[in-house]
DNA sequence: GGGCTACGTTGATCCACGTCAACCACAAAA
DNA sequence: TTTTGTGGTTGACGTGGATCAACGTAGCCC
């Protein structure tokens, strides 16, 4: 590398900036006027950078910012004492993290990178202050948090409710519906995550997530090369949730 | 009626008042100071009365005002088009009803009263109003929805990767900590809820909701007669918790 | 009091999913 | 190219909890 006179440029670089970012849509920034999302460049820290199978913070860790997902993707976790993992959630660009520590002022899960991943740190005492001030940042601010909170409604619903397809069939309308939100097709996409972890989140074990993918399969539905999914028939799928086999 | 002037007193005991109520530990107004409490004050509405089964809000309403529960319980439940139904929560006195409704503007759960309950209305609008002036409030609000969260994955962990007399445990535990808080026995309470609600919040039927209680009574962990709970064996209830039985 | 209704308990049987085990696919290292 | 490791698939079998069914209990209204 040369020696030269550093140039703005290189300097923005590292800071984030919602108001070039193009997962304004997606993210904190939704619905807020370009005046107002001229103030939370205000605060957006530097951003961070997270390989594969790192932690961006754990249980435990003090809590001091929310992150926006800049690039890559996460899970989220929680561990009993005997090793059990639960699967909490899984997070795209655009997705806020951290939300779990505003209330004891320490993380209550994990957040693992699922690949090389990218977070905008936004410092919450900050984020407060300016959403006392900005009215719109308040509001977005609150509605992120809300929808956390049906989110895992719907999880619980799929936990306590469903049978192992109806789970899987969620899910995958679920990842399909997300990367549609990001310009990615609805029909064709990379999991990032194992058997294990879907397996986890879904209250499964792997072994029957295999098979349930494999019937998926065989039924026409999905065409599944490890990670690599191609949906067929996407009203199939959705045709699973909606009645459980055993003539209910 | 006699017709003469209003008396103040009788148009407060509509009101409610924050800075009257002995519940302030438990509800929003935790951690907040006298000043803030009072401000607060201005902008709690009328309290509602909700009778034993009857909807405090469905599925689909208008989302308008937050509910703080002033006396009595409520559960919350998301109920899938083939009849299925997930109860969320049980909520006891001090807690926040609503907040789902927070992310599209309309409720995505139904709240029913356990038993003839009350609330005080805190219409969101003037909340977000106020919690851009009063720092206490805005941090106490915050908190509330992320303990939801916290509690929500709570709920993923006992769903997802529990054994059925793990969650019951795990409930009575939490039931009976929530009832010390309020200052009644930890080890002596009513339950306000069915076994079939308990059930649909375990993710269980009510069938195996009930014999998980009688194997309790049996191994001496508590005394059930229906809904009364005694707990007579604290310590080997979180045994329980801690390793699954089948030597995993 | 007697009958009704909602809720709870208990037993017998079934089955969806877990467990255990073998094998396969792919990627990175040697 | 083989080796090694991690993740995925598939099969055989076991079991925890669901299902089906009968009966018990408590509150409520007439």
């Amino acid at each position: 590398m040369q020696m030269k006179a550093a140039v703005p440029v290189s300097v923005a670089s590292l800071k984030a900036a919602c108001s070039q970012c193009n997962l304004q849509e997606l993210c904190l920034p939704f619905g807020m006027s370009e005046n107002e999302i001229d103030r939370l460049d205000e605060l957006v820290g530097a951003r961070r950078k997270i390989k594969r199978q790192q932690h961006l913070y754990r249980a435990g860790d003090l809590f001091e910012a929310i992150y926006a997902i800049r690039a890559g993707s996460f899970k989220t976790d929680v561990l009993l004492e005997d090793g059990r993992e639960q699967v909490t959630g899984f997070q795209m660009t655009g997705e806020i993290l951290g939300l779990d520590g505003i209330s004891t002022e320490f993380h209550t899960c994990n957040a693992i990178a699922l690949e090389d991943s990218e977070v905008c740190v936004i410092p919450y005492g900050k984020l407060e202050e300016l959403s006392r001030e900005v009215e719109g940042l308040q509001h977005q601010f609150h509605k992120v948090m809300s929808r956390e909170i049906v989110r895992d409604h719907g999880v619980m619903m799929l936990l306590g409710s469903m049978r192992a397809e109806e789970r899987l069939a969620a899910f995958l309308l679920n990842m399909s519906q997300r990367f549609t939100a990001r310009g990615f097709s609805a029909a064709e996409f990379h999991l990032r995550m194992t058997r294990e972890e879907i397996g986890s989140y879904l209250g499964l074990k792997l072994e029957t997530v295999s098979r349930a993918f494999s019937r998926f399969q065989e039924d026409g539905l999905v065409a599944v090369q490890q990670k690599h999914i191609r949906i067929l028939d996407i009203v199939g799928l959705k045709k699973l949730l909606h009645h459980q086999p055993a003539g209910g």
